[in-house]
DNA sequence: TTAATATCCGAGTAATTTAATAGGAATTAA
DNA sequence: TTAATTCCTATTAAATTACTCGGATATTAA
């Protein structure tokens, strides 16, 4: 039940994006650099990002990443779910709509578990949204001074 | 996301072991070829459960498991707990006394979201315990007449 | 006492997934 | 044109998952 290093380092790279689009388009190599992930990895997180229709990107000398919507209408959990995948902690067919049947959905007891974590999950993401956390981000950073984050490894 | 085979059979193989529970103790076997489980990776899994005081072995001929609780006593999260560690998204310092500190916590905002979802999947699974899934499961399979999970493979 | 029935325990392993790295093509501003 | 940048795909090492296997230990019943 964890989360991989694609929600984490692509949940953090859209709270920085956020942070710092003043007009311009923001270079993936600066947020690889302030967040201290691997512009290479980071690159095919934003894809997802993309396609999900979360970010825009913007080719080309002086280009870069921009929110594809205001932030205040952007989820945690749009961006999470367009990282990792649907946030079910199950593969159900009656809960996402799973590639396979279930051969034994009707005498299935646990899926009312699945379906409670499942909803409870997504009812938390779905209410934050990223102008929180930007909010948020702003002010602990005028509080400490820090743009960038520290070298070691981080587990979250 | 998503929860392992160890957490998925080892919750089925509880409410089996509740739902068959007479007087006697339940072999290992027996759940095994009911729900369709390798028999020797349910016994890896049953050890994690017995570990955590959910079960109780018993050893020898005519030996078996019992719930070492009554049912409405164990609740899904302490079961799921004790077969997949603690199911917070993230190894955090400041949420669970995950090993090593954080070297940002600090400055972490995502940590707000990271509480957020594990607080609310721990909600749910608290919520339920495993005496609500046996009446469930009875009145189900009361319906439906089979005690015996089809053949073909499940995803959840 | 012996045989049968179980749990208990640890080692090994194939398959899958994760977490990257790497290289180059396409696009655009200066 | 050149430098900066996104875009796209292939490859790979490490970790994790999902098992299998063999045998020791305990208990009951004949």
């Amino acid at each position: 039940m964890k989360l991989t290093t694609r929600g984490r380092y692509g949940l953090r790279a859209v709270i920085d994006l956020a942070v710092h689009t003043d007009d311009e388009a923001v270079a993936l190599s600066q947020i690889a650099e302030r967040q201290g992930i691997s512009m290479n990895y980071l690159e095919q997180l934003i894809a997802k990002l993309k396609k999900s229709g979360i970010v825009h990107g913007i080719r080309g000398a002086q280009g870069g990443y921009v929110l594809a919507m205001p932030a205040d209408e952007i989820s945690v959990g749009d961006i999470l779910r367009a990282l990792e995948g649907d946030l079910s902690p199950v593969d159900c067919y009656e809960l996402n709509n799973s590639d396979t049947p279930c051969s034994s959905s009707d005498i299935c007891v646990t899926k009312y578990v699945w379906k409670r974590i499942s909803d409870s999950i997504n009812d938390a993401v779905d209410g934050i949204m990223l102008s929180d956390l930007v909010a948020e981000s702003k002010k602990v950073q005028a509080e400490a001074g820090i743009t960038q984050v520290n070298q070691s490894k981080q587990t979250c």
